[in-house]
Parts: C-alpha cells; structure tokens; sequence
DNA sequence: ATTCTTGCAAAAGATTTGCAAACAA
DNA sequence: TTGTTTGCAAATCTTTTGCAAGAAT
C-alpha cells in the first residue's frame, strides 16, 4: 500500500507539472519522493545528498531547479527561515509550525486554530490576502 | 520635539549597547537613526545606502556588523523572508505584519490580535515557546 | 591602557545562470 | 520534432571574516 500511495501521488505531479508545461523527470520525481518521505523540512542541499544516492550524476544545480519547479507547479512549498538556506515541504496546506532556535528542526501545529486565525487578521484596506504564516518559535524537546 | 525624541533614544540605544559591552559609535547611531526614520523595513543594503549619505566612508560590512549588534542587543529585530535578502526594523515587538508578494514591501498588522492568537496556539509536549511570527501574504494596494 | 569598531579586501555560503548534450512530450 | 531538462562550471548575491588602523570606554 506504500507502493501505491507512492504512485498515486506521481500520477498526481504528473498532472500539476503538465498544466504548466513541465516534464516529469527521474530527476524530479525523485526529489518530489524525497520531500514526501522525510519528517522534516529538508534545505536544498539536505535533499541532493539524499536523492544523489539513487542517481548519482544528479547535480545541486537541478535539485535547486526541481525545487523551483515543484514549488511552481504546487507540490511543494518553500519555507524561509534567518539561518541561511531555504527549507522544502511537500505541504503546501500547512502554515503552522514550530521552529527549534537551537537546532532549527520543525513541526507542523495543528491546523485548527487557523479558521479561527483567519477571523483575527484584519489586513490594512486594499490589502488582497493570498496566504498567511503563523510560526512559533522556541526550543524543542531535546534541547530545552 | 522630533530632536528630543531622537536624543532619548540614543540614550536609551547607549544604555542597551552597553549592557552587552558594546560601543556606541557614529556609525551604529547613524544605522538605528534611519531603521527609527522610515517607514517601512529596509535590507542591509538598502540601510547602507541611505547612512551612506551622511557617512560617505561607512562600509556596507560595517551596516551588517552593526544591524548585528543592534539585534544582538535588542535595539532591533530581524525579518528574514524567501527574498534573499533579511530585513530589519527597530520595533521588537511587533509579530505581525503584511507582505506584498510583488513590491515586498512589509507593513505592521494591529497587535491586539496577537493576545488571542497566543490562545490559539497549542505547541508540541515539551516545547517550549520563546517567540512567535504571524505573516500575511497578498498584493498591497498599489500593487494589486 | 584596554577593548571594541571601522573599513577594506577576500572568503564563504546559497542560489542562479549559460550552454551543449540528453530527454520527454 | 519541438520544447524542456540535465549536468557542469562559472557567475551572482548576500553575508561573514581577518586584520591593521582608529575610536570609544
């Protein structure tokens, strides 16, 4: 049934790549499989050492471009943080997550709160919405 | 009154400057001087533009080490999003804030919705919470 | 006097780009 | 076939660092 699931969420790139005129590659879908295996938010170069073990010749350089390209077509999100390198998620749906200052790992918060969250947020008149981000920052089980 | 406002400020820039040992000097004035003036929440690059003026001789890593030091000391905070560049502002205390998708222009959102917000948010077992960041995403006014 | 800061140039880290060959549609 | 992607190297952009001279305490 992993397996499955597996293939289930390719069919599924396949067509969010397609409606914006991108190709499904080994490359990419291996990248997108990283991203959908992993329990954290890998940065660029986490997600080429892992994915380098099964095609060897891929380079950082196209892990950055499929990167690129996942977070365009939707299937993943970029999530930016003050340490340097940019983080990826497969989940696009999830705007609420801790963050460890000490060892920078994140989780995801339960997305309850943000109906409610959404009714807070009064934006400045002529302010159109598109998205929104609530992070919590603080030290992790391990590290407090 | 504009000019005494400004002096107790660098009063109390000087007072927290020194609780960490640190110098008061023309330069680190001149940087919190201008995160104080404008409006909005400039990169390193755009503050050393702007201190330039008044300080021809001043080194853009010069306006990094000391926008370092004035977060170091809690005389400023810095905003680090997807844009490359981080972005800095003088208010500590302000978590929530908009982000145009196109100009990046930043403004702050009314913090009354933070003391309900902090209800919502229901962190991991053993987390523990030091601070929190609300952002919304869309088009300003001008842009949209 | 001692310690910290400045300015410069060089270095480092993350991400992007140009391009010819390879691949997907 | 046509347009996109790959891999490589080089380039770019942001930020940091080493160091001698200068400024603040």
């Amino acid at each position: 049934m992993k397996r499955q699931r597996q293939a289930e969420q390719m069919t599924v790139l396949r067509e969010m790549l397609d409606l914006r005129g991108a190709h499904f590659t080994r490359q990419r879908a291996a990248v997108f499989d990283y991203l959908n295996r992993v329990d954290h938010h890998p940065t660029a170069e986490e997600v080429f050492l892992a994915v380098k073990q099964g095609l060897p010749r891929i380079s950082l350089a196209t892990v950055y471009k499929n990167l690129e390209a996942l977070v365009g077509c939707g299937a993943a999100s970029k999530l930016t943080y003050g340490d340097g390198a940019a983080r990826y998620d497969v989940r696009t749906d999830h705007h609420y997550h801790t963050r460890c200052l000490k060892c920078g790992r994140i989780t995801d918060l339960e997305p309850e709160a943000g109906k409610q969250l959404l009714k807070l947020i009064k934006p400045p008149r002529g302010f159109k919405v598109e998205d929104y981000h609530l992070e919590v920052l603080g030290y992790c089980k391990s590290c407090s």
